[in-house]
DNA sequence: CTTTCATGGTTCATTCATTGAACTTAACTC
DNA sequence: GAGTTAAGTTCAATGAATGAACCATGAAAG
């Protein structure tokens, strides 16, 4: 969406939310930091955002305190965006919102499947492990490929999410 | 966001939703949806929407099939829409968000709050009743004014929320 | 039986955001 | 010093959002 203009008038927390994640791209963008990723070129070879709306929304979510930006080398110097603990609590809507959009939008079964690692067991629509009882740790959430998958991208992203992976773990390795 | 264009190398249910609800102000006909707003006109003057954003969003959210077009009287023929399941299931994700943007981006403390009727008590982030414990139904859940709420609007709709309502029961009154 | 109102739209010119290609910067590597 | 990689910025073209004006239908008022 966009800037000051945008759902002012809104007296809600909702709109205030989508001020910052209802932009286009932001909420993807998201998804892949939660997975791990990192670092500019990979959320672009992955997403096909332009680069001009990768840089405002990296920016945007930078400066509203869901990313943060860190140099991880100096020479030569080279930054990585990783979701602050604000970004990282978006991950209870956006696998809402994935398994939503998995029963009602998609064809082919899901794409990928999130499992609680140390039960070995499919989460539940909220984020719950259906064996231990408890909403899994984002730490202890492993993302696989799901009989939906498409293996057309070849990304470095894509690549590595061909194999089970641990949430927020870098990406791609 | 957009048409067949849209994120459609995305691999990923998230994707589709998006392509859906990620649209701009989508999401908040959504809400007002769950809020019982049903006509045209009521969306309109509560979202300060232009008319042509609007039913296209209406349009788009029937064509998905999460909400319904009906005619609730014949003459003069008038239509309204209503959330299918698909639509309500929305509500989980939708109130997380609310929660997650209260919780982080809203100045004043919540502009409104939900409480599961029966036990009279204020809902959690995950809209789980603490008094019974169960996720509690839409239709039992009470949305009320809360200490941030702000009280310049004037339109019907707004009006009938500084009133405690129930979800879904037709707005404005 | 003509005018006016209410509702629910569509049309259209302007503004604004997104796209995608090309260019820039900076530092390292050969 | 030529080439490469990473991370951007710039810019012209496209497409969507905005807001005002217009249109259609039916009912009610005069």
């Amino acid at each position: 969406m966009a800037l000051g203009k945008n759902y002012e008038g809104q007296d809600c927390s909702l709109a205030r939310a989508l001020e910052l994640i209802g932009e286009r791209w932001t909420l993807l963008v998201v998804r892949d930091a939660l997975y791990g990723v990192r670092r500019y070129g990979d959320f672009l070879a992955h997403l096909d955002i332009p680069r001009a709306v990768l840089s405002q929304r990296l920016q945007a979510l930078v400066e509203a305190g869901a990313m943060e930006r860190r140099r991880y080398q100096e020479s030569p110097p080279r930054d990585e965006y990783v979701l602050t603990e604000m970004g990282r609590e978006l991950w209870a809507p956006v696998h809402l919102l994935a398994r939503w959009g998995e029963r009602h939008l998609s064809a082919n079964g899901p794409h990928r499947t999130f499992h609680h690692q140390p039960c070995a067991v499919r989460l539940d629509s909220e984020g719950v492990c259906p064996s231990c009882g408890a909403r899994a740790p984002l730490e202890e959430i492993e993302v696989r490929p799901g009989p939906g998958a498409d293996h057309a991208r070849q990304d470095p992203v894509s690549l590595a999410l061909r194999h089970p992976h641990r949430m927020l773990q870098p990406l791609p390795g």
